[in-house]
DNA sequence: TGTAAAATGTTGCAAATGCAACACAAATTT
DNA sequence: AAATTTGTGTTGCATTTGCAACATTTTACA
């Protein structure tokens, strides 16, 4: 996963850092990050901690859009976060380096070298979160719990590169990322098992096919 | 909607180009662009028609993770096409101009002032692509196809400005963006008819909520 | 360390949904 | 203009699913 500041050297991202008058804030667990910001496009960048972005619908139905560790980067243009539909909670205490959008191509910044790099960061940032969402929604347009199931635990195997791993996540946030009833879920990982496609004990996972 | 070019004179333009080794490819209707190219990772942007990117799982089943119209790109890189699960077909003749990665950064380009203009687009334009994810993975969380329907019908009456509009997609396609059955689909919207949430006669829409 | 909060597992039941199989209309192709 | 393909509307039925309401275990934290 790539981080913001690759390839660029301390010295060089303190003073990418100064050039785009980026300012970093902390916060602790459970807040709501963007209320606090009035800025206009900006780039947020996790320094440390995670946050969810949360999608709260007219009935006040929320949906969990994304969650970003340290390293990634969110902000009003990857989330319309100023529709204000979305909210931005912390799961722990976290730093958040915010750069306004304009920042991003202003004049100074453009003599320096290593400007380049920090651009194909950005932009490789961009495309891992696209694949990222690209991944979900090819779960999520599943018909049946059964096949997100199992194309969720085929996904985690590839990425793992071996058919045993342990779960990253736990249950309940698997039923949110898939977007299932958690019971029903749990009901359908007992056929699953039950069927001999796959061994669950505890977070240990074993997939058959 | 951006386009990869704006703001950039037709001059500066061609000029962009030619730096870039970009090369331009017409293809007829329903032919998989993908395998004709044999280059390392690339963008590609759509100059005229269209195109679906299918992802097929280890089953054969199919699912649409978007639609692409003239001035949009895609990518090895936005979407794993490289990973020999996605396809990418046109829907009528279209043509597509290529540009290597890595070309986005060689030195010539790195010259020109235009060059900042060029990039802002480019970022522009994959953080427009990651709104129509983030727009489309809010309605597939909704677990009933009435919640679907209703958050729909809902997001087009706000980006038209207008609650009657007229829809810009058939049923049939609708049915596959919110991944639902088409017939149960058309069920549902009798029922919201019945109770008065909507109107709908042929590709007219009027909401009432 | 004790208590509160979060996660897990289970089950009955009603409701929603996919599926299949139609008929018919509209659009596209030859 | 005829033929083929694609889109639309309908319905019965079996299956899947969400929901609610639990008990129990595990984790977090004051």
């Amino acid at each position: 996963m790539t981080n913001l500041f690759e390839n660029i050297s301390e010295r060089n991202m303190l003073k990418l850092k100064r050039i785009l008058r980026s300012n970093s804030v902390k916060y602790r667990k459970n807040v709501n990050v963007v209320s606090n910001v009035n800025l206009d496009d900006f780039i947020a960048l996790i320094d440390s901690g995670s946050v969810q972005l949360i999608y709260t619908d007219y009935e006040g139905n929320k949906t969990v859009v994304e969650e970003l560790g340290a390293g990634e980067i969110f902000g009003t243009l990857t989330s319309s976060i100023n529709s204000e539909e979305i909210s931005c909670i912390t799961k722990e205490d976290t730093q958040i380096t915010y750069i306004e959008y304009e920042q991003i191509t202003n004049d100074e910044i453009f003599k320096n070298d290593f400007y380049i790099i920090f651009i194909k960061n950005l932009i490789r940032i961009l495309i891992e979160q696209m694949n990222r969402r690209n991944t979900r929604i090819e779960l999520l347009t599943k018909r049946t719990t059964r096949d997100k199931l199992l194309a969720y635990f085929k996904q985690m195997a590839q990425e793992m590169g071996n058919k045993r791993y342990y779960l990253q996540t736990t249950f309940t946030e698997l039923a949110d990322y898939l977007s299932v009833d958690r019971s029903a879920m749990t009901r359908e990982i007992k056929y699953l098992k039950e069927e001999g496609f796959i061994d669950i004990h505890g977070k240990r996972v074993i997939i058959n096919y």
